[in-house]
DNA sequence: CTTATAATGTCAACATCATTGACTTATTAA
DNA sequence: TTAATAAGTCAATGATGTTGACATTATAAG
């Protein structure tokens, strides 16, 4: 079997076992702080989308507002995200990050992006022997 | 942004969107066939491991037997997998994939490899740009 | 001005996925 | 003979996410 094989397969392994490699950690950071992978998400696509409304968000992320209501509440309440009425249309409420938000949104994220970062080192050099 | 970073953001993005990059096609293939994810997981790991025992099976997967045993019954029933009793310890039944199950995983997860392979041709050049 | 519509918030019921508990049967080991 | 192991099965529970129904507030349309 080439590396290239080799590789594919170790892809579909973490696959199916659900990337427990991405999200041990930060699903152990978030239980800490009494929050659980909505929040996280929730965190992540308002960082993406700063000022964007309550629709925008349920849009974005593709869950029920009903859903999603709880845990906005929550990262309101907590202080990591904050709602402001938008200026031309006051029904609408603008979300953002405050500084906190950003900060654990970040620590969060970064956990996983070196996860990736190192499988993607690993595919690299392994990627680039096969097109030679 | 570097193109790294770039990568990196976006693997995060497809993790955040639940990787349906990966899992849209094998899932309406395996509802077509009255089946579910957990049926396509079943299939891999006694791919994977073939005569294994249940609780060997068990084990890989990580989930309980009582959760296992509708869809591995299934899978056996509709001719996919195969049941024998060990012959050194009459109370193990060993699994394994049918000519017919090895042909559906293969289907199945052959078209992951594929979108596992487009990424990683993607980010394969960048990775190496960046090392020099 | 009054009425319809839109954005958000909230309660309750339900569906799905996966777990734990309890028990049974068949087989092996002590 | 008795205890322990492998597997099968029913029922209850928990976790996650949905839909339905309705209230509140604000804007838009007549």
């Amino acid at each position: 079997m080439t590396d290239r094989q080799q590789q594919l397969n170790q892809a579909l392994e973490a696959m199916h076992f659900g990337f427990r490699a991405m999200t041990y950690q930060p699903d152990r950071r978030l239980a800490e702080l009494g929050l659980s992978r909505v929040h996280h998400r929730v965190l992540y696509f308002i960082g993406r989308q700063p000022d964007c409304s309550v629709n925008e968000l349920l849009d974005t992320m593709r869950v029920s507002k009903q859903y999603l209501h709880q845990p906005l509440k929550k990262i309101v309440g907590l202080g990591y995200g904050e709602q402001r009425r938008d200026s031309q249309d006051r029904r609408v409420r603008r979300l953002r990050l405050t500084a906190r938000g950003r900060k654990l949104e970040f620590e969060l994220s970064e956990v996983q992006r070196r996860r990736f970062a190192e499988i993607f080192e690993q595919v690299g050099p392994q990627a680039e022997k096969h097109w030679r």
